[in-house]
DNA sequence: CATGAATGAGAATTCATTCAT
DNA sequence: GATGAATGAATTCTCATTCAT
């Protein structure tokens, strides 16, 4: 067995029926993946659900990871599709109006295709080549990162990269979580709040500090004061 | 369709023989998550590393399964009992002392055993009895949960349930987060920052909100608002 | 593992503790065996049944196979001990009224605990030191032979060995097969039929032989001829 | 609680090399069950002795036990093919000619691979899904039972079933047990005598029964009477 | 004598990958 | 290019038996 299997795909699948049968195996895979679990995936089975051979699989993916992570791959497309095209809508917008549309707009990306989302979160090791995945969330992070810069000025002076890391990974987080274990927080009668509290969360974040004493007198824990 | 291993250990291990087993099994289990991670861990493996045939490792432990779930409670439980004796030492503390020495508690957790804790989070698949494992997390909820109850005089009106969820939910993200993926914030410079953002984060959200049409007026995209 | 294990008990279990124990493995093994089935029928299985470590369970049988062996020589003693009996008492009994009841008895002695029969028919195999247990047919036909050479007068004249050897053969196979997959022939209304059935077959043998070319003529297939 | 093995062929071997595959697979099964017994048949020993690696073992037969019924379905087919050959042969024939032809076929069937039957009989536990083997006793009393009917009026007037099943049983076991066990039946000069004998004891118990009161005023014991 | 912890060879089975056709 | 038969290392798990306590 390769210590680390190759994951790019073979060839570039330049004619009509390559194409087609790369599409049938990223998608045979999904399936599997969904219907079986991660465990009960073997690329047999893939080849036989994508109606093609053993083979045929091996010519196109070198390795069952890469086929895995085209998968993901298509997947995190699909939700950085989405996730941009909000940015993208509410770039001119203020915090107050922006935010609750980014929250929505992070539930609506888990909600894409959420059983393989699930199996993707919960099944797939981050080992190999499948570790690198994480590279996909600095998009988010870039994305958001690049909105506060335009709008400064409608929040308290902070570290552009610390607040763009603190709110992509609250709401991120929170979305996750909801979805994959709080069914009760994503009902049509709960969502609201969900998107009222996430978005609170953050504009209490980025808005003027409150007044007090609050975070200033704040002792650390001695070993987690700064040396 | 999924065989499920059984998870719970088969002995109690009363002679100090045994129970010297035990404890060599589930210390390897542990050593060779960390050192090969979770693919290559197989039985043999982890017997001849415990100093023991893979008869005993049977003999007190129906599966492999079995033996990660132990090393999920015990790693769990180091954290927990952290966790809460930190929770206990700012119980009767206000939120703007009690929140910073929580966060701060949060993420000595997550430097418990780093590397375990890396590979828990990433490789141990959530499926079969390693799903159940997720229940800790409801220990958060409670104990942050019920420190609020204590100090709603201190914070605005809002519920409780939630305001855990989105508490919790973050800090633990944002931690987690940190431990895995973002060295640069915990280094003896910045990890003071990090605490000092995450503190603001949930001090922002459970205190006061901010007048202004903030949050009031934010329509929701349509088919998030409540049916 | 030793190519063929002992099979006779280690000691003659002189106290009474002894003697005790040794009961309780034998009657544990046969309740296994009952229970379980030959194949789930483990020695550690056995002497926890027993209520008795391992240890002691080779103490007093020296394997596994010992330790069946005993439960089938106990199973036959108790059929052959009904079977004796019965020949003793019809010993003086005219083939006509002797057979039907040697019959019966044939039927009686499989149902002495026709599940712990079942087992030893089905799933034993005949291997190693299980393969003795033929030897105890032997019985069967040396009682009926002796019975035969009393009452040879009754009977037309023929090879006492061979006579013994077809009725013996006959009559526990018509038997053993009805207990075994014909439960409809051992009903209250049918199993008259087949005491009836079985008798005539043994008598019609027995007896004068009926007239007619029938068994004279008969060619046998060339090769099946005496040389 | 057993579990069950799937003991239906896997793939039909389409190809050449495929059914060359599972040829030697089948093949090698009988021969190491003939060498070495049942026991000591595990599926990597039959793999190789085929020639074949395990995985192509697997590929054909999803369990031991598949291929063992395999190999008891084949050596039943050859049986059987013997069997319906020599009835067909007889059809037209009269009791006393048709009966010892059959007889000799039953002999003849039980050398057709004696050390294989042996195996077969003695040591393959009638488990899961080698139980229903049994089935195939069947097709013997199907077979004889048809030939009766179309005999009847060369016999006394009887129930068919139970004639078919008496009669079957007897031979079966006549000639099983003098395979097995009586060496000495089947010499050359002996193998005649047990084909008149077996003859006689059939053609007694299907023909006119012998006048007196021979079956006729044998009293049951009570617990044997119909109830 | 009794105990039961420990042993470890060996069994069944899977699956990513290769390669002759 | 496509096919699918073949591979075999690797994995999980069992169980008869031993032996230190």
């Amino acid at each position: 067995m390769a210590r680390r299997p190759l994951t790019s795909p073979r060839k570039h699948a330049s004619q009509e029926r390559s194409r087609a049968t790369v599409e049938a195996l990223v998608e045979a895979t999904a399936r599997i993946l969904v219907r079986e679990g991660f465990e009960r995936a073997s690329t047999n089975r893939i080849a036989r659900e994508a109606g093609v051979s053993v083979g045929s699989l091996y010519q196109y993916y070198p390795s069952k990871e890469a086929l895995v992570v085209a998968v993901i791959d298509r997947h995190n497309e699909e939700i950085m599709s989405l996730v941009r095209a909000t940015v993208a809508q509410v770039a001119a917008e203020p915090v107050e109006r922006a935010i609750p549309k980014l929250v929505a707009a992070a539930i609506e990306a888990h909600r894409v295709n959420p059983r393989l989302h699930r199996v993707l979160a919960e099944q797939i090791p981050r080992t190999g080549q499948l570790e690198n995945v994480e590279a996909f969330d600095r998009q988010n992070y870039e994305l958001f990162r690049t909105y506060l810069e335009n709008h400064r000025d409608e929040i308290r002076p902070l570290d552009l990269d610390m607040a763009a890391f603190v709110c992509v990974t609250s709401v991120e987080a929170l979305t996750h979580t909801a979805v994959l274990h709080r069914p009760d927080f994503l009902t049509d009668a709960a969502v609201g709040a969900l998107v009222e509290e996430a978005t609170r969360l953050v504009l209490g974040y980025l808005r003027e500090a409150p007044a007090g004493p609050a975070t200033r007198g704040a002792r650390l824990p001695v070993h987690l004061a700064a040396g």
